[in-house]
DNA sequence: TTAATGTAAACTGTTAACATTTCAGAATAT
DNA sequence: ATATTCTGAAATGTTAACAGTTTACATTAA
């Protein structure tokens, strides 16, 4: 990886977050913050840094003595994300009040735009996806949902990253589907938009899936060993 | 606060964390590294790596700029998090397969078992009592919901550790509900097991706001000045 | 007076060195 | 042979110093 002189704390998580995801790391194999530092060109506190966040994201575990085990990331892994995030922002359909909803529906329809923009060039805009699924969370005005859902929201920004040449060819419906969401909404129709939330990130779960499979190093469980 | 030799980071968060939650860092606050590490007597590593902490749960933000401002705490909080806690456990209910019930039913009633003999001796014992719950949402198999769950885990530990002389008074209904919750989980009543987890948790809440509002100290917003 | 510019202080990001704990294997005793 | 103790290596936890950026304020120009 060629690290640049700023940023590096970034630079190392979103390197190893992407080789865990991958399987270049592997489950079981100790992630030692000398090694990566040397490795990486890069001194142990931002490694330090990266590796906390890693556990935040539940991709390692820190063990009782310190030391660093990669957990894995497989399917299951993906499903259990999808399945998280059709939760949070299923319930956040609910809690949003018709004044909140009024007061960024012009924003909602600007991501959507923005999206169409970005379709037309032959694009993938994941930054403008993640701000119109945050927006709607956003919109409870609930702190710890929205912090629930940021802290996840990284991963998927990954996730998607890597899979998105499965993904960007059917843009046009993911935008179809979102602006149907936001009309069920203004609507009121509250179950509507769920059920459209709802099939609209599991069909999201199945392509990610998908392209993961394609990207992924071959599994092989590694016994801890250094 | 009195700093020992090992573990100084979770010292320092666990400083930090309370005394946001108590107000006595006040909302637009800055946390700047250099004085807290002078103040606590301490280098300013475990300070950097509190801090990160603290903005994963929420309590302090950064901005671009690098540096930190804390978020504040208030009754409205408390609300948004006990709100969170219950969408997770009650979707946990929902998932948690009869095999793996059967598997950990003994291992529940242990916790209350354990409640019970903590009750006895006139103690409230927060980790049982959260252990009880991580294993309901733990018992979905759920990877990222057990995640999220857990990195609620340590602000509720704080905050039922500051309102304990609130909430120990009514123990024994406490422990009541945690039977009847997992009698109807085991009858497969989910719904009902729902209903008595939400009024439960609320009553929770409850509890907590009072006991924050005993102990906090007066609110004041501070215009972000060093 | 207001705006622009320069400058020292303050603060964060990063690195490197020191301190302590943990781990693995050799040596010893039973 | 098996268990136990010792010892050095390896890894993390912590500290301290360095580098670069941002902030605040004084100075200057319009």
């Amino acid at each position: 990886m060629r690290i640049t002189k700023k940023n590096i704390f970034n630079q190392v998580l979103e390197y190893l977050r992407k080789e865990i995801i991958l399987g270049n790391y592997l489950k079981g194999e100790y992630l030692v913050e000398v090694n990566l530092a040397k490795e990486l060109n890069v001194s142990r506190g931002p490694v330090r840094e990266a590796i906390a966040k890693l556990e935040a994201e539940n991709l390692v575990e820190k063990h009782s003595n310190g030391r660093t085990v990669v957990k894995g990331f497989d399917v299951k892994d993906i499903q259990d994300l999808y399945d998280s995030r059709i939760l949070l922002e299923n319930h956040a359909l609910t809690q949003i009040s018709s004044d909140e909803l009024k007061e960024n529906e012009n924003l909602l329809f600007l991501y959507i735009d923005q999206m169409k923009e970005a379709h037309e060039k032959g694009k993938r805009d994941i930054e403008i996806d993640l701000a119109f699924h945050g927006l709607l969370v956003k919109m409870t005005k609930n702190n710890t949902l929205t912090q629930l859902w940021l802290s996840l929201r990284e991963l998927f920004r990954t996730l998607i990253d890597i899979t998105s040449e499965v993904t960007v060819s059917n843009q046009k419906e993911i935008i179809a589907q979102h602006v149907r969401i936001v009309d069920s909404l203004s609507d009121g129709e509250v179950k509507e938009a769920q059920h459209l939330l709802k099939a609209h990130l599991e069909e999201a779960c199945k392509y990610c899936c998908e392209g993961i499979m394609i990207n992924k190093r071959g599994e092989k469980h590694v016994t801890g060993k250094n």
